[in-house]
DNA sequence: GATAAGATGTTA
DNA sequence: AACATCTTATCA
């Protein structure tokens, strides 16, 4: 399998957002390696009211700066985690939030961000973790090739601000995809 | 089916 | 006080 390079993530993230669908995330843990196809994303970039780097870089958004191919992983609601990568070039951000993977083998609950999360045991020492590279523990691979017609775009979930931006994108009929 | 409430801790 | 979530309870 071939693992996507910086240079993927070194672009506009709502371009990278729609290309890395059908993508392969990987785990590595203690009892085997984790994976799943990616079939649900959001974008968020710096000028995006609704994104943590809107307003500079504060302790937490810091990590939406660096460069392109490292993971962003923050903890939210008192329970959950959300995976991000981080997107655009170096000291501009943007980041695209993995939300739902279709398991291989079908057995985890990866139908939603915090889900996924906890299902591929994705915590916040991930965070700015190199993606690219296979030395890291979670990396992503070239999987299946998704049409542009399988694409579909609507609006985010779970956010108030910046609510009308069509920044969410799915795998057509994917029976992964997080619940309506 | 739909909608509401509760769990829980970090952030600025 | 809000939060890029999810599960459970309580209706119908």
């Amino acid at each position: 399998m071939t693992i996507i390079s910086q240079d993927f993530y070194n672009r506009n993230t709502l371009e990278v957002a729609k290309d890395i669908l059908g993508c392969k995330l990987n785990r590595r843990t203690e009892s085997g390696i984790l994976s799943g196809i990616i079939v649900e994303v959001e974008a968020y970039t710096q000028e995006d009211p609704a994104c943590h780097a809107f307003k500079g870089k504060t302790p937490r958004a810091i990590t939406l700066f660096k460069q392109p191919g490292i993971a962003y992983v923050y903890f939210i609601y008192g329970m959950y985690h959300c995976m991000n990568i981080v997107t655009e070039e170096y000291d501009r951000a943007g980041a695209v939030l993995i939300r739902a993977l279709e398991p291989l083998p079908p057995t985890e609950n990866t139908n939603g961000p915090g889900k996924l999360c906890k299902a591929l045991n994705i915590t916040k020492e991930f965070n700015e973790t190199d993606i690219t590279s296979k030395e890291s523990d979670l990396w992503i691979e070239e999987g299946i090739i998704v049409p542009k017609k399988q694409i579909i775009t609507t609006t985010r979930i779970g956010i108030k601000l910046a609510a009308d931006f069509p920044w969410r994108f799915y795998i057509k009929e994917n029976k992964f995809v997080s619940k309506l």
